[in-house]
DNA sequence: AGCTTTTCCGTATGTGCTACGGCTTTTATT
DNA sequence: AATAAAAGCCGTAGCACATACGGAAAAGCT
């Protein structure tokens, strides 16, 4: 999740003077899980496989029974169903009807198939680019962006368990970016105050549509509502917690005004927080804060 | 990464209507990485080790070779040093000079002990509650706490790999909590819009303070560096990327106004967010955007 | 000394990724 | 046709890791 700075990533890098020739890239440090190790060509033709079907294919040899996209949707209702440890190569094959060793004639690894279900998810986001279903105003266009992001943690909660520091160059996230940065280009900011307004709000949207969704699901997952959690904590409340030290947590839980189930307080950070990051962002374009 | 609505919790639940018994807890899902299944009472216990140590002990039996905050601080430099894959329970007993299977004797397992390092880690901030060391305003006290987290998370940048709906109840978390909510809970927002705009603010500074520190770790560990990285892509912009299908990254990559590093596009990200957030927050506080 | 309690840890089991290499299927060449 | 070449399929095996089990070792108690 935190695909935060990507946009940065996009636009700042475009000097082709290449440094280490890298056919086989070092091994990729695995945070949350893992993603893109092995030889980041084949990667990139994989995830752009839509295009460059190239035409005049030879095609020798036996007709594969399984193709990358269907191993790839394979993948992703697995982990939408079962979460990101159900995601084992033999699942994935099981799910195919085809030995576990199959996979890796259309896939190079697990960690390349994670880059495609991350890029694959983000490529069902419905961002219109044209006026008619297009919105408006800035605003409302990066609210639709919320929206849809937080409907897509929701349809694949394992989004938010994949890490993507460094992440997946493909068409999904790619198109993500023009969305997000199309509009916010024109509302007068300089350059480098898009950026990092865009960075500022996909940091923000991802990581509360990630929680929330991720929270919604823990229930489902583990068959363990949030009441049974706390019921299974009673204890800490009872045994180990000091009210004294900790005057403020007390005051507002005596206050209570909170109320509303737990889901409901989240939906309300979210919300509220996306309205005072925009309120800052306009506020900003107004008068530039730094004036630079 | 992303307590983001942990203080939800913390203030929302007191039912202690309990429901499932759960001595045992259902198997908890594991995600990003795992934390907490097993018996809460005992993990429970083991966060609050440093109270408790109850004095009448009998201590009978064989001395204990190593302790339990000499594993999650073993395990806490492992993760440092060599990132979250590398923390295996051979790992950490090896550093130890024991047998893999002697801290099972002292903590009760994988999941338990990421909570114990989660929790430790946190425990670290220093957020004074008290004026000569605490800062004046709101606003510099939140600020504080952004400053505070990006060290966190740049020492430990193992934080962001593991997930935290349904967090550790331990003291490190819990005080930071305890900061937060004290800071935000006078600035004359109702009752609810403080824990929503708490929430807002750590989703913000976890998920940008997460990034950046991984972002920079990424480099020492893989050993590759990021023009590196990108280099290895060279061949995306080449032969895969199509500018009019993409205008406006095109545009902006031909204005370039943004340059500078990376890093510091996601450290202008982070500044520009927190602010504009910071700035939506006060605006409610004088006109209540919802008029609850 | 003998008993109890607590800790230590070797062994074994199960799960998961993937290298290897043989086999099958399909097309091209002679 | 017969043979070669290419492409895909997948069984086996190796390795890494968490952890259940159970016995050995150490410390105190009676």
């Amino acid at each position: 999740m935190c695909y935060g700075f990507y946009l940065t990533y996009l636009i700042r890098e475009k000097e082709p003077g290449a440094l280490s020739r890298a056919g086989e890239d070092a091994v990729r440090f695995m945070a949350l899980s893992d993603s893109g190790r092995g030889d980041p060509r084949q990667t990139l033709r994989l995830l752009w496989r839509g295009l460059a079907e190239k035409p005049g294919k030879p095609a020798r040899g036996r007709k594969p029974r399984i193709t990358a996209d269907q191993i790839v949707s394979a993948a992703v209702s697995l982990a939408d169903r079962e979460r990101l440890p159900a995601v084992t190569m033999e699942g994935v094959a099981a799910a195919l009807g085809v030995g576990t060793m199959s996979l890796y004639t259309h896939v190079p690894g697990k960690a390349e198939l994670m880059d495609l279900m991350v890029d694959a998810a983000w490529g069902e986001l419905d961002l219109p680019a044209e006026p008619p279903a297009r919105p408006e105003g800035w605003r409302e266009q990066v609210q639709l962006y919320a929206r849809e992001t937080l409907a897509l943690y929701r349809r694949h909660p394992w989004l938010r368990e994949i890490t993507t520091v460094r992440p997946p160059l493909g068409p999904g996230l790619l198109g993500r970016q023009e969305y997000l940065l199309s509009s916010l280009a024109d509302i007068g900011l300089p350059a480098r105050q898009v950026t990092a307004s865009a960075g500022a709000v996909v940091a923000f949207v991802d990581a509360t549509a990630g929680f929330e969704a991720e929270h919604q699901h823990a229930h489902e997952v583990t068959g363990q509502t949030e009441a049974e959690w706390w019921a299974a904590r009673q204890s800490f409340w009872e045994d180990l917690f000091d009210p004294p030290s900790y005057p403020t947590i007390t005051r507002l839980w005596a206050a209570d005004g909170l109320a509303g189930s737990t889901a409901e307080s989240v939906a309300e950070a979210r919300e509220f927080g996306l309205r005072a990051l925009l309120d800052g962002i306009e506020a900003a374009v107004r008068t530039p804060p730094t004036g630079r």
